[in-house]
DNA sequence: CGGCAAATTGAAGTATTTCAACGTCGGTGG
DNA sequence: CCACCGACGTTGAAATACTTCAATTTGCCG
């Protein structure tokens, strides 16, 4: 198992990783104290309010970061994916826990080993900044996507940023004549939590988009998207479906009568 | 004015601010470069897609992190407050615009030098890094409250976050025999935007709840909240309202008809 | 007092939730 | 090999909540 890890963990360290652009020196101060770790769907990395005493790097799957109500319902408020770090470094309090929605491989770092490295190299300081910063970033524009009222904006608003922000994971995507083949790498049910709603809701959406022509659902979780454009376009309030333009003559024809 | 803000400038860096716990030296630096600054209501402090030249640090008053969607609208992702920081540090790119939500006061730190600074200054390196943790947590937070289904649920979400969050706001609140009065910051335009609405529908939940018994509206902008408790209990899907037990009521004599 | 902006209210239209039922797929055990 | 089961996705219909548009009220300012 080691010996497939060791290899893969240097994905941890290039490409689009949040550790990209270290320098040597310092990588091989992380991949000394790397304990590579892999878990399977459904288990959980670091529960909810519990201080973890480690920091993660994600190699391959996907982890959900999510919040458990009071009533017993879930809230994902973000994915993990490969290149993605996670684990509370120094006191920074969050009461989120961290599971596995797929297979996955990360690496474990002591959290007190990696926060004495990060005092002694300000490289490593310097691409922690700019990851969490990314992740600033990436849990606003969640707040966006769910500010939209109708769930298959939210639906559309999702695949988009499927396309635009794991792009770089190959695995995902599929470019074809017809269009671009996604995989939809969560459940439905863990979709709906992610875009505050329901299964039903969700699968609504799904058909109401393969409806207009945008997508084509090729499994459950394959989607074949047309046109990505047209796809970003639903994101905003539309209705500049016909329902639009019908609404705008029977206006009209009210003023006039 | 730079004789009130002077003394006011302080502010920035004690109490809760993310700069308190900086060394006094670095403290110094940072009182060199500031530049005081102060807005009305209304005005844009950073445009949306533009790369501001400085790094700010509010010292009163509110300012609105929004995003302004291709249709027109509005949402807005976040509310800075006293000794919050804002503006981006290195490239970390963000598609967010900066307004002042009510007159405000800040301090602006030119971008290069603040920048120099924090290669130098491993304190401020790490106020940094922490005050963005804490706004990640806030913006996690907000996702959370935004997934509720019923408006008046997000709006408790959001009182009891502005008791929790804000609390060191003096200004803000004020106790009484009968409960904690709070002044809501913003208008309900503001909040419609913020809780992804419409300001009908901000003021049919302001009403549901004080028909409750939870709140009492004293203005459209100070409200009593009776029982913080009550009001949190109902963040979560609650429905333990009357109408739960008469649709148990309901549902056995279906059963049993 | 008139004008204006913000807040509120009503009523009709639209979207989502809820509850219940059905279909499909993959694994299990007879 | 096939029946059965459970997990998951889908669908329908009624209940519920929200949005929209329009009208009205409130509070503030000149």
């Amino acid at each position: 198992m080691t010996s497939e890890i060791g290899p893969t963990f240097r994905r941890c360290h290039s490409g689009s990783s949040a550790l990209s652009g270290v320098r040597a020196e310092t990588r091989a101060a992380l991949e000394a104290m790397c304990r590579p770790r892999r878990l399977c769907a459904g288990q959980t990395v670091i529960h909810e309010g519990e201080t973890s005493d480690y920091v993660g790097c994600v190699l391959s799957g996907i982890l959900r970061l999510q919040k458990t109500l009071a009533d017993g319902r879930q809230h994902i408020v973000g994915l993990l994916v490969e290149g993605d770090m996670f684990g509370r470094v120094f006191d920074a309090a969050s009461d989120f826990s961290v599971e596995a929605a797929t297979d996955v491989e990360f690496c474990a770092f002591p959290r007190g080993r990696f926060e004495t490295l990060l005092s002694h190299a300000p490289d490593l300081d310097r691409a922690l900044l700019l990851n969490i910063l990314n992740e600033l970033d990436r849990a606003r524009d969640w707040m966006v996507l769910l500010s939209n009222r109708k769930i298959s904006s939210r639906l559309a608003g999702f695949l988009v940023l499927l396309c635009s922000r794991f792009a770089s994971i190959d695995r995902l995507f599929e470019l074809r004549p017809d269009g671009l083949e996604i995989r939809v790498p969560i459940s439905r049910t863990d979709l709906a939590h992610l875009l505050g709603t329901r299964t039903e809701s969700i699968s609504r959406a799904f058909h109401w988009l393969e409806d207009k022509g945008d997508i084509e659902i090729l499994d459950p979780d394959r989607v074949l998207v047309r046109d990505v454009a047209a796809l970003a376009s639903r994101t905003g309030d539309d209705e500049t479906d016909e329902i639009a333009s019908l609404k705008a003559v029977l206006a009209s024809r009210r003023t006039s009568g």
